[in-house]
DNA sequence: TGATACTATTCTGCGATACTATATACTAGT
DNA sequence: ACTAGTATATAGTATCGCAGAATAGTATCA
């Protein structure tokens, strides 16, 4: 799907807070995640900022561990207020997600 | 609802367009169908920036008619293009919409 | 006539976000 | 030595919604 980069916003940090939360996972496999999820445009440089961005924020805790394939990885898990910062998340996407419904189908 | 401005970035000009695509309207009036919507926190500005960048990309005709209400509207109706765009629109949305709840549930 | 309120458009600058492009580093296979 | 795949890091750019204010027209009431 092409030009969807604005509706990503605020969306695809959301996405990377969710697969975080089903288990402990690094940046290049976030990625992945999410070309898997269909946004196959998503790049290791967006991820990257996002998890900058949750790092700055206190939202996830970091483990580095060595991997046998390339540089060591940096785990990412979702402490508390990550877990809420998410649930928050989808709060909000069910409200914009309801009312663009709401419009689409009167 | 709080913080959703990011989460209507690239929504809120669709939902400006489908606004449109149902007749004729102005700024003020759209703005006040928006609030009716539900995104209760959307301001003139906000619309006008829209309907001013759906201008320069040509996706409306515009007519100026007087308001006995106070200064001159300017009424907006979708052309070719902006039918167009709107329906590329609602195809992202599905998109990532079907996305989003697909990583809900899984 | 002056003040106020409501309608309505316009303008500027800002902050947040995803993307582009590139650099750096480590391992394994040929 | 070279390449491909893995993996993090960073600087710069474009886009978008929003805050805040200015401007302007009409109606109403003191």
């Amino acid at each position: 799907m092409e030009n969807i980069t604005e509706m990503l916003k605020g969306v695809l940090e959301g996405c990377v807070l969710e697969i975080i939360s089903r288990g402990e996972t690094y940046g290049y496999e976030i990625t992945q995640q999410l070309r898997e999820l269909g946004f196959t445009d998503v790049v290791e440089g967006t991820v990257y900022t996002i998890t900058m961005r949750l790092e700055k924020n206190n939202l996830v805790d970091i483990k580095k561990k060595p991997s046998t394939k390339g540089p060591p990885r940096k785990f990412y898990t979702l402490n508390a207020a990550g877990q809420e910062h998410l649930e928050f998340f989808w709060e909000k996407w069910e409200f914009v997600s309801s009312k663009l419904n709401e419009l689409k189908l009167k």
